[in-house]
DNA sequence: GAGGTATCTTTACACTGTATAGATATTCTG
DNA sequence: CAGAATATCTATACAGTGTAAAGATACCTC
């Protein structure tokens, strides 16, 4: 409690929310540091006390972005309670799905997350399972696992189907988010995904 | 030559030219209109007769740089004048491989293009091959085509495949671009697009 | 050539990020 | 438990932004 009652509480993760919250609103490139510190009842330099200018406060703001849509992933697949097989092409299909939908439901967050302002400086080591990749990699991985226990995923798929599956996933995504392609393209995309990793129908 | 020796010669396009250019070199979010007409020796209020605002200028800059990627995808095509089987890879590969390119080599310009400015209202329809779709799309469409046509690509795979390889390579390369994957991503994703789409190993 | 119109300039305004200096509350040190 | 040091926040100020409004200028049409 020493640092939460100083003068104004924790401003440090208030204004993080307060900038989440109004990006989320009505985006980023319209978001003001002033509004943000309004809504505190907070003078427009308070800010500069924890975040040294507007863009690192984005830039926080985008990795929470990058955690909320890793949270939504973790909810979606926690509601598949199925085991088996059944249990794990279900999950793989949830984890696609609530990629898109958090892109399509949140848009101004996810243009956020990647749109050039939580650049990872040297990138992700893909064969290194560590601990500081980021969530979405190890929910990932741990989906495909789950394909390859069932025995649903050929094994020799396995390892290439980390990136190629991020990849579309995240590509269908964007693409139907900016209109380049219709709403139907992620079940399409998830269908051919299942077909041609030799995931077995249903 | 009526409008060209008007009062500036064509403002308009050059005024979309120097948003392109400004844009390519410090980004969307750090160009200022009036640096624009600054440039172009006009003051900060002539853009406002051939564009409603800065945002519209922006977009038209972003559709432009998705015209630009095109541009350059036809260019890596026409390059690979091996027919055959060995040229329809060859142009697979290329396609993909100049899409990453020009993502890495005008990361602003990507951005803009992919961003949320040049959304378009209804999306593609997939089926339809008509005059109205973007270039991308007809440039994939062909190249698969001539996957097809050397016996390299299962037609029962030809339809699935577009969405899968735009979206897998979309995605590839806004993740590289953001960091979230390594530059290796790439060319390891080009592999397993190719070896499960069917496409004859070399 | 006259009138009308498209194009551009001037001026102005509200708003932005942020630097600087001062005030205030907390923590640390003796 | 002082008093000093420090972290936090405010007040003020400034240059730069997008853009609205009104006026000037060059072009086009009749």
């Amino acid at each position: 409690m020493s640092k939460a009652t100083y003068h104004h509480g924790d401003l440090e993760s208030a204004l993080l929310s307060g900038a989440v919250e109004r990006v989320r609103r009505v985006g980023a490139e319209k978001v003001s540091l002033r509004a943000i510190a309004g809504d505190l009842g907070v003078s427009p330099s308070a800010a500069y006390h924890h975040f040294p200018d507007k863009d690192a406060l984005l830039t926080a703001a985008g990795f929470t972005a990058i955690d909320k849509l890793a949270d939504q992933q973790e909810v979606a697949l926690s509601l598949i309670t199925a085991t088996g097989a059944d249990g794990a092409l279900a999950r793989f299909r949830a984890l696609g799905r609530s990629y898109v939908d958090f892109a399509l439901n949140e848009p101004h967050l996810f243009r956020l997350a990647f749109g050039g302002h939580c650049v990872i400086p040297n990138g992700i080591q893909v064969g290194n399972h560590g601990e500081e990749q980021p969530r979405a990699w190890v929910i990932l991985t741990t989906t495909l696992d789950g394909l390859v226990g069932a025995g649903l995923l050929k094994p020799e798929f396995r390892q290439k189907s980390e990136i190629l599956v991020w990849s579309a996933v995240h590509g269908v995504a964007t693409l139907i988010l900016e209109g380049q392609l219709p709403l139907e393209a992620a079940d399409e995309l998830f269908d051919s995904l299942a077909q041609l990793l030799g995931v077995r129908q249903l």
